[in-house]
Order: C-alpha cells, then sequence, then structure tokens
DNA sequence: CTGAAAGCGCTTACAG
DNA sequence: CTGAAAGCGCTTACAG
C-alpha cells in the first residue's frame, strides 16, 4: 500500500489558503497573520507534510546540500573534518554530500562537474585542493567553495594550519631536551604539508646552527607501514638518532613498532613525536608527544564560511591561518 | 560574470532535435539512431551540459543519493562502512549523503523525516537500526532500506556478523591456551552487538564447563578509557585473570595501556584480545589478537542490496549473516 | 497580510 | 526512430 506523500497543494487546500501562503509559512517568511500560520502548521501536521526538496530546489536554484571533496578516505583526519563540519551543517539546515577523489584520477573533472547541480558549494580538503585543473572548474563555472590547504588560489576562501611554526616548535622543544641527532621522516609528497613540516624542522636546526643532515630524513607516505621502514633505516644506521619526529601519528606509531621491536626503551633510549593528535597519539603507549591540529576548528570554519558565502554574507577575500599546538606526552624525554 | 548554465532545451536547440531526445540520450534510452545521438553529444559538450539533478530528481522522483544512518560518528567503524558504501555507489552512478544521529535525541524522527525526500533510500547502520520508533517512520513511509543489525525487524533487508559464533571462538582460543580466568570487557549496552559478543564469551565457558564468574566481567562503552579502567579493575584485583578478552579494539588498547602502566609484560603475563581488527590493532604493540569484522565486505553488501531494491531486482526477503575471523598475533599467549 | 500566474528543467505517457 | 504536451511541487516576481 503506497500512500502519496502530502504536498503543499493539499495543505493549502485543508488549511484553506493559497499554496504561496504555505511557502510562506514553511520559509518562515513574515507577513502571515499569526492564526493563519497556525491553521497551516495544523493542516501540515495532519497530512504529515514534508517540503519536497527536488521541487524547492528547481524552483530557487538552491539544494541546501554541501559537497565535501578529498582524498585519503580511510584516515582520521577526514573522519574528524567530517564531523566538524556536519555541526555547522546542521546548525543551518544544510546536508552533507561526502565525495572522495583520488588526485591522479583522469575522470575526476567530469566526475566534480556533474556534482555541481547537486550541491550549494564545496569545501575541499588537501591534497585535493591543490589540484590545479580543478580548482579551475570550481572557478570558471562559479562555483562557491572553500579551501583547506596550505597554498593559495586566486581568491578562494582559504583557511590553512600553522605547520610549519608547529614543526618548528617541535624540533626546538627536542633540542631544549638536549637531542643533537633527530631523525625526521617526511609526509607523502603530495601534501603541502609534508613540505612545511620538513621546512619548520629545517628551520629550528639552522636556528641553532646544526648542520642538516641528509642521512637523518627519510621519505615516508603517512602511513603506519612506511613510518615502520624509516625507522628501522634510521635505527639501524652505524649512528643512530636519540630522537625520531614524525610528520603524522600514524608513522609515529610505525616508529614506536619498530622501537620496541629492536628493544629500544621509550623514552629512554629513544624520543618518538607524531604530528596530528588523532586519538592513536593518546592511546599509543607510550603515550605519544605530537603537535594537536585544530582539525575540528579548521572543519567548522571552513564550513562557516562557506555558509557565509552561500548567503551573500561574505565580504572580501578570506584567508585565515589557525595555529597548531605542542602536546607533551610520556613518548619523549632527555637523551641518555 | 555569471554564466547561466545551459539547459537541455539548449542542446535540443543547437543538435536542431527535440529535448525528448537529448534525453533519451543522456539516460542511455534505446531508439536513437547512431547519427542522431552524435549530434546531441557534440552539442552537449560546447554546451559543457549538465542535467540538471533537481529537474530530474522532480519530475522522476528519483534523487540517485543513498542516506547513511548512523551512530558514534569518530569510529574506524563507521569510516570502514563508508568506504565500502561509497564504492558501490559510485558504481551506480549514487551519491552518498551521510547522517549521524543520536539514538536517543528526541528530534531524530523528525530529522529523518525531513531527509526522505533527499535520498532514494538509506543504509542504517547499529544501533540506530535497531531504534523501534525510526524503523516504524521507514515502513510508513515506505522508504527502501537495508538494516545492518543482530536483530531483525519485519521485512526490511538484513545484514549481521556473526558476532557470537566469533567471540565463541576467541574464547575457545584463550581457553586452548590454557587460561582459565579469562576477564571479559563488554561492550556499550545500546549495541546488540555486545550482548551476542558476551553470549558467545559464556558459551564457550559452558562449553567447557567452566563457571562463569561475575566478578571477571566488566561494563565497558567501547571506548578507549573505559577499557582502561575496567582493565585497571580486572588488573588490580586480588586474583587477576591471566587475560583480557575486550569486546573491540579501543578497548583492548586501553588494556594494553593499563598493563604497560603497571608493569605487567604482555603477553607474559597477561594475554590481551580484541575484535573488529580496526587499523589500530595492528598498529598496537604488541599487536593485537582481534577478531577481522568483514566491515568493508558488509558495507557494500548492505549498499549493493540496496541498488537492487530500489532497481526492483530484489525479489523477497533478504537476510544475511557474515562470518568474523579470528586474527593472531602477538598479545595473546600462554599463561605462565 | 494574501494570492494568481508563470516558470524552474527535467521525465512520463502518449502519439505518430 | 522522434516529438508535442502535460506535469512533477515548489519559488519568484508581481499585484492587490
Amino acid at each position: 500500500m503506497i500512500t502519496r506523500r502530502s504536498t503543499i497543494t493539499d495543505v493549502a487546500r485543508l488549511a484553506g489558503v493559497s499554496i504561496k501562503t504555505v511557502s510562506r509559512v514553511f520559509n518562515q517568511e513574515p507577513n502571515v497573520r499569526q492564526s493563519t500560520r497556525d491553521k497551516v502548521i495544523a493542516a501540515a501536521e495532519t497530512l504529515k507534510y514534508r517540503p519536497n526538496q527536488s521541487a524547492r530546489q528547481l524552483a530557487s536554484n538552491l539544494t541546501f546540500v554541501i559537497g565535501m571533496l578529498y582524498d585519503n578516505p580511510n584516515s582520521d583526519y577526514v573522519t574528524e573534518v567530517q564531523y566538524g563540519a556536519l555541526q555547522v551543517c546542521r546548525e543551518n539546515g544544510y546536508d552533507l554530500l561526502i565525495h572522495p577523489c583520488h588526485a591522479d584520477s583522469p575522470g575526476l573533472i567530469d566526475d566534480v562537474s556533474g556534482l555541481q547541480h547537486r550541491v550549494d558549494g564545496f569545501i575541499v580538503l588537501q591534497p585535493v585542493s591543490d589540484i590545479l585543473p580543478l580548482n579551475q572548474l570550481l572557478l570558471e563555472n562559479n562555483i562557491p567553495c572553500v579551501r583547506v590547504s596550505q597554498r593559495p588560489f586566486i581568491q578562494f576562501p582559504w583557511i590553512s594550519v600553522g605547520d610549519m611554526a608547529a614543526a618548528e616548535q617541535m624540533t626546538e622543544y627536542l633540542l631544549n631536551l638536549g637531542h643533537r641527532r633527530i631523525g625526521f621522516i617526511v609526509g607523502h609528497p603530495e601534501h603541502g604539508s609534508s613540505h612545511d613540516r620538513l621546512a619548520g624542522y629545517r628551520r629550528a636546526l639552522e636556528r641553532r646552527d646544526i648542520a642538516f643532515d641528509e642521512d637523518l630524513v627519510e621519505q615516508g607516505m603517512f602511513d603506519y607501514e612506511s613510518g615502520y621502514t624509516c625507522a628501522r633505516n634510521l635505527l639501524l644506521s652505524a649512528e643512530r638518532p636519540t630522537a625520531i619526529f614524525a610528520s603524522n601519528d600514524p608513522m609515529a606509531m610505525g616508529v614506536l613498532s619498530a622501537a620496541h621491536e629492536v628493544g629500544i626503551e621509550i623514552p629512554g633510549q629513544l624520543s618518538v613525536a607524531g604530528f596530528d593528535d588523532s586519538p592513536l597519539a593518546r592511546h599509543a603507549w607510550p603515550p605519544l608527544t605530537t603537535v594537536r591540529q585544530p582539525i575540528t576548528e579548521v572543519a567548522r570554519l571552513a564550513t562557516d564560511v562557506l555558509m557565509q558565502k552561500l548567503q551573500g554574507r561574505l565580504k572580501g577575500d578570506f584567508d585565515h591561518r589557525l595555529e597548531a599546538e605542542l602536546v607533551r606526552r610520556a613518548s619523549t624525554g632527555r637523551p641518555n
């Protein structure tokens, strides 16, 4: 038994008003007498009326949905961004459509192109936000969007995190503990953050006049496995470092495993630091010293700025940097 | 400069055909001469035409979007389900709308009710799938959906995981190693899985005629913190267990931390087992013995069944159970 | 404060 | 193989 869902016309008829009046009530427009409003609401409840979004979308050219474009779908990072974005979406009556995409996929442009009628705008996360042709598509089609990235692109609103400063701070912290040979594991080369974190590490060394030693730097991929492999290389080298700074937490977990395996005590014989303060970091043993990225705040801010843009409340350019913060836990200490 | 996006009418005019013919080409309908088809495609490319989803939705009463309803937005479980669902969505030209909800929120029904025009159907995850009023809403409104749950509800397609059997198997495995006092940490009480996993533990004990000891069972909440607290209770008790089986991996991580903290060696003095085989488990130290839940498969299957239902290809009821599998790693061994 | 008309860009059902 | 007409359920722009 399929019962037809009721429409604005049904409600108008039952309430004895025009459909325009029903529309006014449901869109919270002014200029409706309270008694009329009540009649409409009562009728709508009786009929269990729900506005048809498709019709509303077609007529108004608004979808009340925003899209989120990202790579690396299985990361804590993305999960947390979704969480923050969803909060702000809810507050504004929007829904969230998630759309992971591979940065190097040839179909990417077509793919996103087909989405444009489905959403009012996009939040674009790294490293997708750094794909030039994609940004051009968005620009040409005049699609509102907010970029989370370490690099600007024309006049799109842009939110970044102070990765370089945080990496510099972490390195300084390790130096202050007395470490001189600090291994560094670089992140995925496609991420702007990877370069910034490495740059922060180098800058801290420079400021203390410590020579940059290529042998202490390994190229990782932001995942546990690469962290493990890089750590083994560093730990089994002739003159092993007394501390390893990994560019994110999963890689730092790999460092912990490699060290445990070889029987190196942490932090007694090796200090280990990560980046991101993902849940992993608190739950590791020993708990990881890391950098707290304000991911939820980034996501909330990005979504909020997009809302402002959609509602015409955003004036001028938007370019904001959030600062990351050092979190000291038990995985770091003075070298023996 | 805002350029109007081209419509089906523009394409029809340029190609010299009717809009119905353009519609046919874009919906891959038969009965269009190849030369006509080519003309339409050429015109569409010139105009960069993209079908307006809202119009299509309104006319056809189809959205090509499915919604995912779930609680506990920050878990690896949900991330992995999204991943599997997204794959199948893509293959079928669908998009995915994610909608976390609190099982105990009073606005839940209204909330989901308002979504019904936005999606063609829902995938409903535990424990949301066990909320009676929600299931009734879905049923009354004739909204296609697939439930992932340990409990059936009327004729909705239903996918479950053999949690009980897997928990029984894990307990047996620990018994076979020689453990007799096995602590158990129960999961969140609102999840059907929690009860099933406990039941599996009890059944294994029964089959070996080992008395069930309430003092060995602690109530957790599926998170790291509760696992840690429960483990402390068990480890600091008069006669501590030689093994602890936690109902999921985050809680097992809490057990590891509690043990490390007190200086209990793993697996020498304590075996630890988890459940889910989340990424955590492989990355822990020592790597966790756990139960591999076929989460991606569950998600893919659920989405596929929903697709079948939407396309009228599903005949009869659907009720499928996937089996979980024991994964032995270094966190378990013989008791000393 | 309220309403009648036109139109958003498609698909459906039908005709030829 | 192709098309003209009607309609999906709303909103916009205008009138009173």
